[in-house]
DNA sequence: GCCAACGTTGGC
DNA sequence: GCCAACGTTGGC
């Protein structure tokens, strides 16, 4: 039995079209204790994953994306070329850390998050709750199942 | 572009 | 260890 979480990513810096020509892709960038924790102590390998695009109009899941490797150092914090550098990350307390995700599938259709806040049987997700700035949050296998079936897949992958 | 919430930083 | 200032997130 996997995991379900929703990650999220704004479409202009890294959106699920680029998941798919990657084929696959480090997380880097998560600078948030609760986040990073997350990542680091609750997902495992074959979790599920909603892609959720940010910032954009209207903001919606996109596809289901795989966790294909655990938690491991962000090498990011110790580039200083990196928008991401962290001064306080060493190898020795690497301090943030990434898993990788791989694209399962695109949903049929995007399922925005207007029509997510009109389901009244995804009350409770805390994505839908107020000034949530999560960017690594858990779902509950039912929310996870309704979210693919509003966009149109009505099994999971 | 606004702004609420909230995380982080740093002086004391 | 408090707390004010500041920065970031992200929906609207």
């Amino acid at each position: 039995m996997p995991n379900y979480w929703l990650m999220k990513s704004e479409p202009h810096v890294y959106p699920w079209s680029q998941l798919v020509n990657d084929g696959s892709t480090h997380w880097d960038g998560v600078r948030n204790y609760q986040a990073r924790n997350i990542m680091r102590d609750d997902m495992v390998v074959g979790d599920l994953v909603l892609f959720y695009h940010s910032n954009c109009k209207p903001p919606h899941v996109v596809g289901v994306a795989r966790v294909c490797k655990g938690a491991y150092p962000d090498f990011t914090a110790q580039d200083p070329n990196s928008n991401y550098y962290d001064p306080k990350a060493t190898s020795d307390d690497p301090r943030w850390i990434m898993v990788d995700i791989e694209p399962v599938v695109a949903l049929p259709e995007i399922v925005p998050l207007p029509d997510m806040r009109a389901s009244t049987s995804l009350d409770g997700m805390p994505l839908l709750q107020r000034f949530s700035r999560l960017s690594v949050q858990p779902v509950n296998e039912e929310h996870f199942k309704i979210v693919c079936g509003m966009g149109g897949m009505p099994h999971l992958p």
